[in-house]
DNA sequence: CAAATAAATGCAAACGGTTGTCTAAAATGA
DNA sequence: TCATTTTAGACAACCGTTTGCATTTATTTG
């Protein structure tokens, strides 16, 4: 059996108490007594029962993190271990640990948050996502317990801390880009139409149109999850339709990867004859042929504001519930171009 | 306060004992008896409390992830959310969570582990890697705790679970499959050296060449680490080389997504003038361009059956050691290429 | 129908810490 | 020197479960 607090007492002839506020390093123990301590400590190889303690003093120091449905898409998209590194560095920085969901479906996530939630095996709570519909932020909210979006609440947003980018002025700002390239037929590609950062996209995209004058097409705007066969069919809609667009904005950079691909097969080059911008500028949009122009999101930094937030948010339950916006910056590369107005690829 | 047993108890005009066995479902409790307090659980929204029943029963249901050193490398890598996937399925089947560690110095990660397993945070680890003069494992082997590790221990083998792919064997056969093609001057490209992964795939490489009996020319040996700039001045290095290669063995599919880059910029074009296989077969093997003929590692296997391994070690720690080997196959797509055998392209 | 057996529940002691309160000893001051 | 304050540490209750054992209640059997 391990070495607890009353074995090191014993050893070292004082009662347990001593020894835990050995631990804490209470000014109530002499230097002393704290020397001989920590040196029967030393000796027997004690480490504290992390259970124990938390089991008093009601706090894990730990956070919990919520994936989207299925940990499979979660995990593919290059946005998540993006998003986990700018978290852990936070969480490692103030000795906080990480618990993942593990579950694959909408319910079998719910279940899991519910467990460590009222299992208390987490102080807080990062949801990854925002979306339509979804449980987990209304039981947060109910069960009050801290925690913090990434991505933008669809309601009660004074009661939610959420860190997120201005998806509508970035995808506006995309879309102006490539307005004032002189396209004039820009397509929208995004990828689950349930999650708000898609919709806020969308309406940027609109937006930009609107005020330029051109003309929304619904036919334009479009949708494939990615590692579905759908990449292929969107890209053949998209050709299909009578007004070919000139240029799209697409929103995951792995999406437009297969985009690009799709394209190529049939000859069409971007950026001469398809101009692309994707969003989040991971790896994927620097190593591509050609290289993306992406939207920078900076997803290191939507984790590590989350975190913070919710770390902030455990040690003062009742701070007011600020939201982060983190700006998004044009990485200008290598698939954009001015449109040249023949409007003939193929 | 939380709703607690003796809560539920009082209210059921039980004792808490009896509330705990309806918990577990004991068959010493009457049907009765069990509808009764479960009606008053659901009432009273009762949820057991997780680390309460931790202390007694000294089990948590965690396994615990150790990354590589560097949370950022590892997190980069695509290999990283596919390893997790794959940990991540079989945990939620059997009912696990997972905590991962955050630090990203050597040393911080093994502060990590070491307040995991002597905390009694986790019931078992799962090592993502297998390094030389790592400490993690001997400590973990010390303190006796159920464990696997992804990758070849490089020592005490018998007494450590273990999941890997027979590496030795797959660059053999990437290697043999380039010297099928004509190709003679091969160079072999890793990550970090440090790795146990490089060294078999290393020496894989050299068995194949020597079985052909080519020369095994060390300079043909190079390494860079993702994200730093290295890339560019190992293929430089190369460039240089009197006997430039024809062929490269990448470790790892981003590696060479890098190494294509470079190579592009030269006006050397893939395959014609340059073979390229690369290990891992992730997302950006298929959706590069060209696509990438890449040596897959069954990565979300790995991962899968490693938790397999320490679960079933965590439900009876004297099982036999078992090992297991994760078949590789090669995916053969467009960056290889036969020799044409005028040996100049630039 | 009483005795024996089986089934259902309660009691109380853990698990390994923390923490408020109390006491003895040391330090201070008059 | 003695009363008073301060300091260091001990005591014991508690956190929310589980679990072996004792006890009560129900059931079976001779």
């Amino acid at each position: 059996m391990a070495v607890t607090i009353k074995d090191v007492a014993k050893r070292a002839n004082v009662s347990p108490s001593t020894v835990s506020r050995v631990i804490t390093d209470s000014n109530k123990i002499s230097e002393k007594t704290k020397r001989k301590v920590r040196q029967v400590m030393e000796e027997m190889g004690y480490h504290i029962n992390f259970n124990a303690r938390v089991l008093v003093q009601k706090s894990t120091q730990t956070i919990g993190i919520v994936m989207k449905h299925s940990a499979s898409h979660s995990l593919h998209n290059p946005f998540f271990p993006e998003v986990l590194r700018g978290i852990s560095a936070f969480c490692h920085e103030k000795d906080y640990s990480i618990s993942l969901t593990t579950g694959n479906s909408e319910k079998s996530i719910f279940n899991e948050v519910v467990k460590m939630v009222q299992g208390r095996r987490v102080d807080g709570v990062i949801v990854l996502y925002s979306k339509k519909d979804d449980k987990v932020v209304p039981y947060l909210i109910k069960q009050n317990i801290p925690f913090a979006v990434i991505g933008k609440p669809l309601s009660e947003t004074n009661k939610i801390m959420y860190v997120d980018n201005d998806n509508v002025q970035a995808s506006k700002e995309a879309t102006e880009f490539l307005i004032k390239l002189g396209h004039q037929r820009i397509s929208f590609i995004g990828d689950d139409p349930e999650f708000q950062v898609i919709q806020d996209r969308i309406n940027g995209y609109q937006e930009a149109l609107k005020l330029h004058e051109l003309e929304v097409t619904e036919d334009y705007i479009k949708s494939f999850e990615y590692g579905t066969a759908n990449g292929k069919q969107v890209v053949e809609e998209l050709l299909s339709l009578p007004e070919k667009p000139t240029a799209m904005i697409i929103s995951a950079d792995v999406n437009a990867l297969v985009v690009m691909k799709e394209l190529s097969k049939r000859d069409i080059y971007v950026p001469k004859d398809m101009s692309i911008i994707s969003f989040n500028n991971t790896i994927i949009s620097q190593l591509s042929t050609p290289p993306m122009t992406s939207i920078d999101t900076q997803t290191y930094q939507l984790g590590y504001e989350a975190s913070k937030c919710v770390i902030e948010l455990i040690g003062d339950p009742e701070m007011f519930k600020r939201s982060v916006i983190i700006p998004t910056v044009i990485e200008n590369r290598e698939t954009t171009a001015i449109y040249k107005g023949n409007g003939k690829y193929n």
